[in-house]
DNA sequence: AAACAAACCTGTGCGC
DNA sequence: TGCGCACAGGTTTGTT
């Protein structure tokens, strides 16, 4: 579900209200959740100690513990973080309860039916072993920058579908389905258009649209769909699904041309959305 | 290099 | 109202 704007929202949200609480214990109720280690690593590795910052790389969020381990929340398709008082009653799929005890006490919930997010704390030393994706992360547009001419090198030689190649975190970490098909669009790009074909004057329309639509997403606080899934630290879900130009509009007529109706496609395994007329 | 399917799970929406 | 199926924001693994 999240994807970068998303995941974005939360460390922003986080980073405003736990950073700096002390932990004072920890509750974890579904094996899967922590599966990458176990219940007692992600227990003893944040009882007692504080999160001083959180950052993030592409959709992983990573906090820094004043006891020098880290902490890696990935939300997946269903995963939820959210920041609560002590207390109050917990929806189902609450996996992991990490209690704050401030002056006024709070709790750190992470919520995930689907079970295919993660908690994990470790030694930043081992990083590279036990999350071994992490070194495999392309360029993340917001965090690292992303300049034309480097996401021209990107392109280079790859024959794949540009939408694949938006969606493959090796190259750039962080754009997922629904700002892949945005993107697409905003460009004036179709999604199937091979990846070494784009030409300058594509590649730079990519460059502006990666920019602006991510940017645009983080501003309104992330897209929460119909199901309301997604929402941020604080409970509130975001706004940006209201300007989505082509995701899951199949059907509907096109919102930037007036002049044609989306069409759906599958492109890897995914549902791409586009606009015939505003994307070649 | 890259397409494809399957896997991991639960929930929801739709057609009948 | 109920049933069964398709599908869902992600990622890994194994197979062509």
């Amino acid at each position: 579900m999240p994807e970068l704007p998303e995941v974005e929202t939360v460390r922003r949200g986080l980073a405003a209200t736990v950073v700096g609480a002390p932990i004072t214990d920890v509750e974890v109720h579904h094996p899967r959740t922590v599966r990458r280690t176990s219940a007692g690593a992600l227990t003893d590795g944040l009882r007692g100690t504080t999160i001083t910052a959180f950052a993030r790389r592409g959709k992983y969020l990573l906090g820094e513990l004043a006891s020098g381990a880290r902490l890696m929340v990935h939300l997946r398709m269903s995963g939820r973080l959210l920041v609560v008082d002590a207390g109050a009653p917990r929806p189902a799929h609450t996996h992991v309860v990490v209690h704050l005890g401030d002056d006024r006490a709070r709790e750190l919930w992470f919520v995930d039916p689907r079970t295919f997010g993660e908690v994990v704390v470790y030694d930043p030393h081992d990083e590279a072993d036990i999350i071994p994706e992490l070194g495999r992360l392309g360029v993340d547009p917001v965090t690292d920058g992303l300049e034309p001419g480097e996401l021209a090198h990107l392109l280079e030689g790859r024959r794949r579908a540009l939408k694949a190649l938006l969606l493959d975190q090796a190259t750039i970490a962080g754009i997922g389905n629904i700002y892949a098909d945005e993107i697409c669009h905003v460009a004036g790009i179709d999604p199937r258009r091979r990846a070494d074909t784009l030409g300058a004057r594509r590649v730079a329309r990519l460059h502006d649209a990666i920019h602006d639509v991510l940017d645009a997403a983080i501003a309104s606080g992330g897209s929460t769909l119909r199901d309301r899934q997604y929402m941020g630290a604080d409970g509130r879900g975001g706004w940006f699904q209201l300007q989505h130009r082509v995701y899951d509009r199949a059907g509907l007529e096109c919102r930037t041309c007036g002049r044609a109706v989306v069409r759906r496609t599958v492109i890897t395994g995914r549902s791409a959305y586009f606009c015939p007329r505003c994307q070649r």
